[in-house]
DNA sequence: AGAATTTGCGAGAACGTTCTCGCAAATCTT
DNA sequence: AAGATTTGCGAGAACGTTCTCGCAAATTCT
């Protein structure tokens, strides 16, 4: 039995065993054109003795479509996004036919650009990237993707015409503040994760992610629309490192009038804060109150259960998917903005200070 | 400008405008045979200056090779293995020139068949696989995947000639078991998530996945030889599900001598207690005791710290790489049998009932 | 200087598909 | 029954590479 170079059997060899010519064999497996429904049969017959499959490599090349997605993602697996916006994203893609071609930046943009790169030359249909950054995006161009679309995740980026998928952390994050209010929150500390930042600063750097700027401006409105002033506001910047985060929590909390309360714009700040509010003995929901971006099975299972803002993180998976596949088969189709709604979730890591004003360190009667 | 199908310029496009032969002008870029370095030197300047890049589909389909890893495993993204082992293989095989084609299977046989038909139709050079069941491996057997390597990872099969990379998850649940009884911890309880139980039960079920089966000989040898009798450990066996796992928790605890530590097989289970126990206003490490498999950001990172047994996971995943590649490359290779070892981290939630014996639920004097 | 070797390059095949085209046989017209 | 149409199938090209082979020109040998 004649094998391919691969070894395995080739439309050829279902070919032979049938007694038709390739061309029939494939209009017998692939069903189109005009075949008679006998030979059909009996081609599909031969290619299940034979164990025959297709080399979907060479379909792709003579189709011109490889049926496969780019995924160009930060693997950054303590931010509870990766796991899940990926999980979503190769579900969806493999229910409307698609596998997913993935490839890890960790927030590096030369990482991103030869990513980009290696996943076109590898012919992938289209593209899902959550940018490195907002700087630059030469490489997301109509030309350097020779006209292959893509569609971005988390992050938008200006000046590109492209779909983008982003969720409403402003509004999530002003939501978040207020609540804190409701519940007698007035010093407040804000803790913001941000690769423009070396070290830590209490500066709030030029340039900033998208979402993390969404963020960052949700907590500043939220905390202008309740009144807080500035000095009982107190900020840091830091670089997305635990030796350094939760350097710049002690700092916030090292300070005369202490905050009641941290918002921390990710897991990982959200981490270094019960890591060192742990050490102090500080107990999370009574003598400091915590807030965070994004839910998670610790966040809700955890005593006390963590109070977030949630994203929609599969659905935003979901979305970027069927946004990216539509424009595949549609190149006319116009690029989208699309802000997906957050919502805030309510548990115990967030004091009610009404009810129990001594739990303010600074409380006096 | 001529331009491909596909709308990129390909190498035709190079040697036309270098004006030598489409063979000259791969000679010059892949750089092999005999060629003047001058024309060379002209066919790149060429190649750049059209902005040429090779079509990787069309150079697999030559080569019979497609340089790229299809990665069957279970986004079960609570447990702390999929994401760190996807980052960790995803990374490694980027460093050898790889790109990984993901699919996930959610545990589902079916799906897991489906998945590798894929892969293998897509061309892939290598298979690294979760297998969702020790039960059926068909799928994974020489002729199935034509000869094409395969690497399983995290748990075994039997009967299988495949290069396998576990972890040592009897000796780190066994140590785990002599740590709590160092401390004091005589009633011990063992919450072992399994798809092979409907809802829950008492009785170990017949077939277990192999890493479960380890975790749970690992306990039994453990408890043994500490002298814990059989009526003194309560076991449950259930399904991984939020409400079936916390009702699990509840039964073992709603005992007339209930344990004073759970043992729990990963980090859902571990969820489940810490849930469950916060409902009652039980505090971890004093009022009930808690010890896991599986390290994670959170587990480190709350009060109290969760004492776990920790999983080179990383390191897994890299070698399951190398091994895969090392295989493509050598196809004699013998398949290997690797097992890393794993490590007790002891934190805060084991309570130390020496020292505080009065923190024993039946305890009097 | 003539023979032997080396060098550089192009023609063409191959990888495994799909699809256009044409041709013979079968079927349908009137 | 003779033309018109339909049906079923095979030959061959194409997708974009790489690589074998042969051939002419350039170089080295004696």
């Amino acid at each position: 039995m004649p094998k391919s170079k691969t070894g395995r059997p080739t439309i050829v060899d279902v070919a032979d065993r049938a007694g038709v010519s390739r061309a029939t064999a494939s209009r017998a497996l692939s069903s189109y054109g005009r075949i008679n429904p006998e030979t059909a049969k009996l081609v599909r017959a031969a290619a299940e003795a034979i164990g025959y499959r297709p080399n979907e490599l060479a379909r792709a090349m003579r189709a011109g479509k490889s049926k496969t997605i780019g995924l160009v993602i930060i693997a950054d697996f303590t931010n509870a996004f990766f796991d899940r916006v990926t999980k979503s994203i190769v579900d969806s893609a493999r229910g409307l036919g698609y596998q997913v071609l993935i490839t890890n930046t960790d927030e590096d943009i030369a990482a991103e650009r030869s990513a980009v790169e290696t996943l076109i030359e590898k012919q992938v249909d289209g593209l899902i990237v959550v940018p490195s950054t907002s700087a630059v995006h030469d490489h997301l161009s109509n030309e350097s993707l020779n006209g292959k679309p893509v569609v971005l995740v988390d992050r938008r980026l200006n000046g590109i015409r492209a779909t983008t998928v982003i969720t409403e952390d402003f509004v999530g994050c002003e939501l978040a503040v207020r609540h804190a209010y409701s519940l007698g929150h007035r010093r407040m500390a804000f803790l913001v994760a941000t690769a423009s930042v070396k070290g830590m600063s209490t500066e709030r750097p030029a340039m900033l992610i998208s979402s993390v700027e969404d963020r960052t401006n949700g907590f500043l409105q939220g905390a202008s629309e309740c009144g807080i002033k500035p000095k009982a506001q107190s900020w840091m910047f830091c670089e997305d490192a635990p030796e350094i985060s939760e350097a710049a929590v002690a700092k916030l909390l090292d300070t005369a009038k202490p905050p009641t309360i941290i918002f921390t714009s990710n897991n990982d700040m959200c981490l270094a804060v019960l890591k060192v509010a742990g050490n102090r003995r500080m107990i999370i929901g009574q003598d400091l109150s915590l807030v965070t971006v994004d839910d998670s099975q610790w966040a809700a299972a955890m005593v006390p259960g963590i109070t977030v803002v949630s994203r929609p993180v599969e659905l935003v998976g979901r979305l970027a998917v069927e946004k990216l596949v539509a424009q595949m088969q549609d190149s006319t189709l116009a690029p989208e903005k699309i802000s997906l709604p957050t919502e805030l979730i309510a548990r115990q890591s967030v004091a009610n200070l009404i009810l129990r004003p001594e739990l303010d360190p600074l409380f006096k009667d």
